[in-house]
Order: structure tokens, then sequence, then C-alpha cells
DNA sequence: AATGAATGAGGATTCATTCAT
DNA sequence: TATGAATGAATCCTCATTCAT
């Protein structure tokens, strides 16, 4: 079972062992299956504990996903080296992003699966962090045109349909790469930045696909 | 609410009335906070009918699942003629995806949320499905990659990649234009097709993104 | 299952087919744990013509119980030639009785296992039942004291123990006998008679056990 | 009713509480019968108590048969002196069994009664003890054969049978003595040893009944 | 003579949460 | 800092029983 039981630790500590329990327990059983003894347990510690810790069992999920949005959102911020270009700082956020969630499959099916999955408390809290990584993704698509010296007046519904597009593929992908054995970091990554860039940069290139006209 | 009460009804008609409510009820709640109460309440009959025709909660959220599958899958092939070129086959495919979700969003909440956050009876039957669409539009890239007169040995692993990402990307557009008011099922293909066909497209005239050498 | 289904059938029938998939039923799994529906479905009927027949699951009990009593009762009393000596009588009783309760289990279980478990309706109909075996081996024990030339005067609680007690052993022989395979009615008759009948006619012969004076 | 409510008690007592209302409830209801609610208001505790301590229903159960079979068992050999002659014995365990069944009528309904009338995990429980009390008497039996001066040789299967009868007749008259009013334990110690006992001695003389030849 | 449709009531089990120490 | 003892409130599921035809 978990930590090692009955020794007297610091309240830092201890939170984070809990948090380690929950975000094991709610990314692999789900946030209503998920129960806080199998937690406490899982901590090491007796449930009394995790409520004066962490006061109640949406609360402590709402600090797991608060937790791990920070370290997802930092390892892609890390990742990436400022002032090369547009397509380079892509793939280095994509390869970080793959990283990330590889090494973390709780964390991640936390944010990704179960925190989506139930009401209003929590879907916010995972939206906040999307939109840092749609905002960033946008950031770079405005600079890639300015770089492709394009009229950098793309609508910009346009541009946000395209970072959402990309990062919901993103994340579509990190889920399959963790389910398929053998697929890398670096080969998600690839592969995204084959479909998304080749397709932006061709766009950007003024030859955007357009649908039939009697449509 | 929901149905009239206490008509007597043949059985295929009060089961059909079930499954609406159910896929409703798991749609906005989630398998495990949807409670048998409340989905028998909503369909308008008591709880131990549910019990006889559906057998349990898990029987009723995979019936849940396979009609809703069935109709997604239906709608899309329903949706594209046959013989036309491959872009725009996969642009009907993709209009008549988004229109489909859009018009069912419990049942597209149920398929692409709720089921895959839930142990392994139900991932497996979304999977089915979800496997048919790939295989869809791993054909569409093949063929497009022959109309193209393009060396049609484009690696299969990259294929299967390829239309990873591009159903990974129309799942999470679908979930973007449920949420975000005011983008048609219309606008929702077109950002896609601009974000992958362009894409694919240029890849096909043989230019594909390529990782800096060091990495 | 059970019968054929759907055929038109006279009532009289009908019940009897009824009362043998009931005691099937209870006999197996208890009167709490049967249900109506096994049972219906057992006798190839539907629920609400056994309502319309029996009336209750308390009924249907207690029609089981009386017709068992009545069946194994009638074979006892079949079974023995009377005018014969007392023991002889008491040794073709106890085949007659162990016959018929390795041939109908069910039947047996009812009467000795789930009619005497459940409350007060059932539990009188078997006592009357058992009432009548008791009264018989009764007679037989005064008629054999008389044969032996004894002092017919026999303490009568003392000889109403002795009945009970060779009862209570047939009983558990019965179910003893159901369960050993192997061990047929006949020897079952005779392990008792040699228990029991040899017991009594020592006590006739005037030398009972007697207990330690101290105690 | 029952305990005082609401006390902190050590879990130990807790338990015990649990099962006086649980040997209660089952011996007068039966399993089925016998609702976890009734037990929990008996014992003066909330539901979730009793399953924290006990598990299930079944468990319960089980751990019920296994106490009050236990206790009875221990009853028995203390009563007991080794050493005695066997008839004195077998006395004294008979005035021992009788005893304690009198005076724990709920438990001895839950062996005798309830047990055995449901499915396996339990028939087999009591088995077990019951198979203890066969052994026990059955060596009596072999002792008072050598002690008469007899063949020791009585064959094994009869005395199988032989024992098998008289523990199916103490269990018989403990059930009588228990509904009759006014039979005391010795009485029905002595009842039986004078129905067995004294049968058993003529069997040693050498004197059996034997059936008639044409049977 | 017979059944498909339907339900009120209750029972086992689980869970988040608190109290007293 | 830490926990053993305890519960109110659901939740899934089953069953005996009835109604309308």
């Amino acid at each position: 079972m978990g930590a090692v039981k009955n020794k007297r630790m610091p309240r830092a500590v201890r939170e984070q062992q809990m948090l380690d329990a929950a975000v094991r327990t709610f990314g692999q059983r789900g946030y209503r299956a998920a129960s806080m003894d199998e937690i406490a347990d899982l901590a090491g510690v007796s449930k009394p504990l995790v409520y004066l810790y962490l006061n109640s069992k949406e609360d402590l999920f709402t600090a797991c996903i608060r937790r791990e949005a920070k370290a997802l959102t930092d390892a892609v911020r890390a990742g990436v080296r400022p002032g090369i270009p547009a397509d380079r700082q892509l793939w280095e956020g994509l390869r970080a992003f793959f990283t990330h969630t590889a090494e973390n499959p709780d964390g991640w099916a936390v944010l990704h699966l179960q925190a989506r999955t139930h009401g209003e408390p929590f879907a916010a809290e995972v939206l906040a962090m999307r939109e840092e990584l749609v905002v960033f993704v946008t950031q770079l698509i405005v600079v890639a045109a300015r770089e492709a010296h394009r009229d950098p007046s793309l609508p910009e519904r346009e541009v946000a349909g395209l970072a959402e597009a990309l990062v919901g593929a993103a994340e579509s992908l990190a889920a399959w790469a963790n389910a398929a054995p053998g697929i890398s970091a670096k080969q998600a990554a690839a592969t995204l930045m084959n479909f998304a860039w080749s397709g932006l940069g061709n766009m950007m290139e003024g030859r955007p696909w357009s649908p039939p006209p009697q449509d």
C-alpha cells in the first residue's frame, strides 16, 4: 500500500502524497467510481486526514486538476525555445506535450477524460488550461503567417478553428500514443506536424482547399 | 416530464423511449452519476420496467452506445456519395458527421466522453465504431494518393497515424462546435478540410514537413 | 423449459403442473428464494395464470405442503399391512417412508427443510402431518408392549418422547440417505430398526438404561 | 430496542452485539427473510457499521454459524468427563447438548434449521460441526462395544449409520424439547438414552433386530 | 383459458462525511 | 499531526402482485 504508514510528516509532503494517490485513482477509476477510502488507503493515511487537508472530494479533484494542468503547461512552455522559427517552436511544444502525457498517463487521463465528463465545477478548470494551449498555438500560427510574408489578416475566427483542431488532434493522438504500444512521443509529434503544418503551410501559400460551389 | 405516463405501449416503443431517456441522462451526467431512477422518470415508466426490458444499468448503457454508434456511422455512410473524388467524399463525410453530432449532442457525449471514461465493457464498444471511421478515412487517403498520381506506397503506419489524427481532430471539433454557439456543421467541416486536406495534399505532392536533423 | 407452452389444458391438469414446478423450485431454493417467475416459467405458463389458480405465493406454498404431506402419509399407510406383528408393521412403514422420500427428494425437502424454517402459516401445516406419523408410531409401541406381555402402563409421556425420537431419527436418516450415495431405503430402514427396536425391545423387557443416581 | 444507542464502543464488543442480534434475527426469520435493517436496529447500530465490520449478509450469516457451532461443540466437550464409562460419557454429552440448545434456542435454530436450508456456502459450515459430533458419538459406540467385551468388529458402515441416527434423533428432540413446554434437558437426555442406549446395548449383546427373510 | 404490460414496496450495498480523542 | 468509530442518504436491483385484453 502507498506510502509508509503512521509516520508523522509535514503537511506539504502529506498533501502531495494524497494528490499522487488521488490522481492515480481518479485517472484510473473516474471521479465517481473513485472512493475516498481507496485514495486514503493508497496515500497511506486515514480518511479524516484527507478531509482535514483537502476538505472534500470535489476540492480534492479540483486540486488534482490544477496540479496536473499546471504541470502540463509548465512542461510545454519549458520545452519550447523562444525566438526560433514558429514551426520549430510548434515541433518542440508538441514533443514536450507528448512526452509529458506519456510520462503522466494518470494525470493526462484526469485532464482529458475525467475532468470533462463531470459537471461544471471541473470542466471549467480544464478549459482554462486548454485555453492557454490554444492561445499558444494561435500565436504561433499568426507568427508563422507573418514569417511567410503573408497578408496577416487570416480571419480570426478561422485561426481559432484551426488552433482548436490542432489542439484537439494533439489530445486524441496523446491518448492513441498512450494506448498503442511502441509509439514514441517523437513519432506522435512528427505525425501531427506532418498532418497539421503541411496543411497550414499550404493554406498560407494561398492555396486553401475550397468546398464545391453548390454546397 | 418526458413521455405521457401510464399508457400501455408495445415493448419496442417503450424500449426506444427508455433509450432516449438513457442517452440524454448518461450524456449529461455520466455513467455513474446517472441514476436509474432519473432515467425511468424521464422515460415516463417505473424502474422495474426498465430492468425488465434492459436488464441492468450496464446493459442499458451498452444498448445506448450501440444505438448511437450505429446511428452515427449510418449517418456518415448515408451522407457520402460513392464514386466521386476522394476529397469530396471526405468533405461530405465530415459534413454528415458534424451535422449528426450537432443534432444529437447527448448521443455524441455518450460516445465521445462517457463511454470512453468508464471501464472495459464500454470502451471496446466505442472502439469498434471508431475503427470503422478510421478505416473509412484511411481508404480515402489511400485513394486520394492514387488519384494524385503519387507513389501509392505511403508507409502504412504513417497513414494510420494520419487517419487517427484526422478522426481525433474531428471528434474534438465536434465538441467545440457544439459548445461554441454559432458554429455550423458546414463551418466545422470546412475548417477541418482546410486543416487536414491541405496538409495531406501538400504531403502527397512530396513536400512533407521534416523535423530538424539534430532532433 | 418445463411443459409444452401455450397449449390449452383443463384446470386440474394445469394446477398439477404448477404444483410440480413449485415443489421443485421451493424444494431446491427455499420459500423466499424461489420466485414466482421461476415457478411460472418452469410450469410453462404465465405468471397471471398461476395467480388465477393458486391465489398467492403463500397459498401456493401451502398447497405444495399439503399435497406432499398427503402423498407421504398415504405412501406410509399403503406400505403397511395391518394385522401383522408390531415390529413388522414398523419395518414396513419405515421402508415405505424411506422409499418415498428417496423418490421425492424435492417434496421431502419442502416438508422437512423449507416448511419448518418459515413462519406460522406453514409450520403448522407440517406439524399436522408429523403428528399423524407420531400417532402411528405411538400406537405401534403400545401394541408392541402389549404383545410383549408387558405391563401396558409405560408412562404416556415417555411413549410420546420415544415416538418423537423415532420419527426424528427417521427424518434425519432420510436426509442422510438422500445425501450419501449408495444408501438404499432398505438399508436406512434396517439401520433405524436396529437402533430403535432393539432399544425399545430392551426397555420392554424391563431393562431400561438408568441415569447415575447423583444426576 | 436492543443495546444502548450511539455509544462509542471498541470494535470487538460491537461485533459481538451484532452477532447476537444477527443470530436472533436469522434464527427467528430465516436467512432470506431477515433484513440487515432489522439486524442493525436490534444491535443498536447503523447498517453501514454492520457492513464495515462483517462485510456482507453472507459473511454475517457465516460468522453466526461459526460462532454458534463452536459454542455448541465447546459446551458438549466441556460437559463430558473423560475416562468414565462410555454410557456415562454419552449421558453427560447429551445433557450438555440439550442444556445448551435449550439455553440458546436461536443459535440452535440457526444451526439446525436455517443454515441447512440455504445454499452451499452455509450447509458445509454446519456439516463440519455435525461431523465432530458424529465422530464423538462413533468413538463412544466403539469404546462401549469394547467395554462390553464384544467382538469389536461392528461393521464400520453400520456404526456410521447408528451414530447418524443418534445425532439425528438428538437434533429432533432438541427442537421438540424447545417447543414442548416443561420438557427439561435432563428429561430429553433420559428419553434419548433409553431409546438409544438400550437399543445399542441390546445389539452389542448380539441380539440385533433382523428383517423378515423374504424382504 | 391465457397473457403482455406495468408497478409499489422493500432489500443489499456503498459512499462522502463527521465526531471524539 | 493523526485516527477509530459511526452514520444519513443514495443507488442498484428484485419480487409479489395486478390490470386490460
